[in-house]
DNA sequence: CTGCAAAAGATTGTTGACAATAAACAATGA
DNA sequence: TCATTGTTTATTGTCAACAATCTTTTGCAG
């Protein structure tokens, strides 16, 4: 199979954008699938010689990710797929629940009824995979309804640290226990938060944000506070 | 004026960490004290041969610099110290304050007695220096305050992103009105916080440290929301 | 066979050179 | 005089080679 950076389009493509951002994205997109798994090294010379550049605009890339918390580097040693222990991530998730729930505060003081029919139509959506028990349908519901209350927030650099937290705590192992009437649950709790926004009610939505978040963090941990590890 | 990076030391240092990383801190210093002021354009020709090192460890050091958003890059034409507008700074307020409430919560439910002491100690010298009207002495004790309290609450990651982004405040040019009064009324909210921490009131602590951040926000923006620019 | 030491190999760190692009400047015509 | 085009210069993007470091293998003594 040829990986290969697309070198025909190359002459286009490249006046409007470095090969490292392209590279940094591919690596992203390597390790949001699975292609590269946690703990994994990057060799950089295989990783040039497949993508058909050089070593250097890998490197750069790579210190991209290394500040976004997607790799770690070791000197003279490589650079790694981040592994998140279980202590890592119960920090990710407060963090997450705190970002979250300013997000709906936000939200909930400027929210268009465009976009509560948006929400609403998404926790309809979910509502019928969680019917059929379908969970591959489920999650990437879920994912967007999320993404897409921090977006209408309109604050900026909050949706690019949220997606920079969401892509960390993909690295995490444990997926989350998919209990049978969990869609069901976590769904109503969709439906509250867009209650809440719609009401322009800014305390509860962001409330209501946060226990959503928790609650996916008690399912992991336990209801007590971080792990040892 | 020759400032090489220890070309001397070079050879010890360079076994435990990589030029890449020394020429990012120097960078970060470089625009934290305003060597470098928002837009100007970093050449890296020019760096590279006062820093005596050659162009990739600059590159590679940029690109870090990008993804933790003190810098910017235009394809061809260079990376750029980054400009924040009143609305960036706004925002970054928000988030601020939602990140400190998590750490006065988090820090509320498991501070000592000794932490106690500390963060009162330095209550006591901020205190000091507002009599005096010594602003250049609170501004540092403030800003070591803020940044204990994050770090005794935990959370390495969020310890790290509280540091992104006062990195990042600091590019905005406005700083905040020094009124007269204003240093006593700052540290008045600090010796609350710290009540609330050492009784434990994790609720409290959260809502008294999202407060001080916010009440910061308005001075310099106005009760109302979110500037247009 | 095991443990250690030294050499060979692989990989990262760094550099200088070349190619591609954008900026600055000069020349031309209206 | 001004706008436009062509040319030169400066700067960034990329590459391939070299140096430093780490890993693995091999050889040898016990």
């Amino acid at each position: 199979m040829d990986t290969t950076l697309d070198p025909g389009l190359g002459l286009r493509i490249r006046r409007t954008e470095s090969l490292t951002s392209l590279i940094r994205r591919e690596l992203e997109r390597m390790i949001e699938v699975g292609e590269l798994k946690a703990g994994d090294r990057l060799n950089e010379n295989a990783l040039a010689a497949k993508l058909g550049v050089s070593r250097g605009p890998v490197r750069e890339a790579c210190r991209g990710l290394e500040q976004s918390g997607l790799v770690h580097v070791i000197v003279n040693r490589g650079v790694f797929v981040r592994e998140i222990s279980n202590r890592e991530a119960a920090e990710l998730y407060d963090i997450r629940a705190a970002l979250y729930a300013l997000a709906g505060r936000l939200l909930a003081s400027k929210i268009t009824k465009k976009q509560v029919t948006e929400l609403r139509r998404m926790v309809r959506e979910m509502e019928e995979a969680a019917d059929k028990g379908e969970l591959n349908v489920f999650y990437p519901l879920n994912v967007r309804f999320h993404e897409a209350i921090v977006q209408f927030s309109g604050n900026g650099r909050l949706l690019s640290m949220c997606t920079s937290v969401h892509r960390e705590m993909h690295l995490f192992r444990r997926r989350t226990l998919d209990m049978p009437g969990r869609m069901k649950i976590s769904n109503a709790e969709h439906a509250s938060i867009v209650d809440a926004l719609e009401a322009k009610h800014g305390d509860r939505a962001a409330r209501l944000m946060e226990d959503h978040v928790l609650k996916s963090r008690e399912l992991l941990f336990g209801p007590l506070g971080t792990p040892a590890d």
